[in-house]
DNA sequence: CTCAAAACATGACGGGAATCATATTTTTAG
DNA sequence: CTAAAAATATGATTCCCGTCATGTTTTGAG
């Protein structure tokens, strides 16, 4: 198997040395799934390292209530959350469902591990990776914890234009179906305030379009509005 | 210097090789703060690695409207938070504020790096231990998102019980003095509120006492209150 | 011990967001 | 193309929780 023709580099596997990295492209696996299926769910045992090739992929949590949150959306390159499960033989603390068609890389985990124990500089890099993400959910806890829930959407937009934006003449295009019930999930909101949100914010030009295409019409006006509302809107 | 008297493992150091961790506890600082200090605040540079020894650290990040999040509260043997901008060379995301008198041990973070180069068991150690924060913090981010706020205030005793808490014949103390403010802090909701459940609280002896002595009256109510308020209180 | 400051407590009120209900539009399947 | 399903939209109502106001208790410094 070769690598994978990505638009974003594999930190994770690239640093390995020459040698390492030619036996992980040796024994990786890819997988398909699609929409409505499952890669892995809440509670299954955490085997493998999952990179994700092709496509978006969430991770979601379900409350028993039935509710549903959305820890993040995977874009290609990431690696795939729970990693502390994978590294502690646990379960995985949460579900992964694919947004569309998508193609992952399926990767023995003691196998990463020893390779690994090899790369110092790989470990290193992982550590960093990690390191980043528990920053960027420690601010998105204290935005849940502080902000109003058009602040969390106008925030959660802006990730989502830098993170998966695709610059365009009228604006930026965001390259994945999300529907209002998405992007309500993502921030801890129903979907009929979050459409409610959605048609001020169109009212007032800063987005536009639905779930099958949906754009940013003006980053920095919800870049403001996120941390001071009344700065753009009365 | 010579290692702490901790109760806890400080897993970060403990696995190094004999000889590097002798030589990290020869560069280690020992330093000691008081309520009201700062060990770090938001945007400082961050270059050191910080290891909490003795007492309690909240972390803590600001909005522009002058509200505070505690991100996290520290117990001896926790590495500090913020870590992704020590290996990167960044800002610290949050300001790191003793909650009472603390020691603190100081370590140069190039050095650090380096042994974990010649270290990889304990650089895949490091990885645990962020894989497991992160995990934490997407708990925490759910709860946030999905939850009311008693149930947040019941999760977050539950935590704290379980972190710091000091099983006694009544229940189990929290041994920090924890206002009322303070709890508020760590789940996003008013001083005001947090005063209302805790009231609601310990008429239903689920908790007792105040910041200078709280008490866990009963664990099990307060965890399966926090996943189904209704099966715990009418 | 005394007194000021901090923490705790409680009430009244209002606003923001959930809930339930019902159209309307768009998308998808056959 | 057409019908069914999904997504978007909007209104009415309820209620949780923030805000403001005021009073009581506890704490800690001198």
């Amino acid at each position: 198997m070769n690598p994978p023709p990505s638009r974003r580099e594999l930190p994770l596997i690239d640093l390995l040395q020459e040698q390492d990295r030619r036996e992980i492209w040796k024994q990786v696996k890819e997988e398909h799934y699609r929409k409505g299926e499952y890669i892995f769910r809440e509670g299954d045992r955490a085997e493998y390292f999952h990179i994700l090739k092709e496509g978006t992929v969430k991770c979601v949590r379900a409350t028993s209530a039935g509710k549903e949150c959305t820890l993040k959306v995977l874009m290609p390159g990431d690696l795939f959350c729970c990693e502390a499960a994978v590294f502690d033989g646990g379960q995985h603390p949460g579900t992964a469902a694919p947004m569309g068609d998508v193609s992952i890389l399926r990767l023995n985990k003691e196998q990463y591990f020893n390779i690994l124990k090899k790369n110092p500089e790989a470990a290193l890099e992982v550590i960093k990776y990690l390191g980043k993400r528990l920053t960027e959910v420690q601010e998105r806890a204290k935005i849940l914890a502080l902000d109003r829930s058009d602040q969390r959407l106008a925030s959660l937009l802006v990730g989502l234009a830098e993170r998966i934006g695709v610059s365009e003449p009228q604006g930026i295009r965001l390259d994945v179906r999300l529907t209002r019930q998405d992007l309500a999930d993502m921030v801890g909101i129903t979907p009929e305030t979050t459409i409610r949100i959605m048609s001020r914010f169109k009212q007032a030009k800063l987005v536009s379009g639905t779930a099958k295409q949906l754009m940013i019409l003006d980053l920095p006006a919800l870049r403001s509005f996120a941390s001071d509302p009344s700065s753009v809107l009365p």
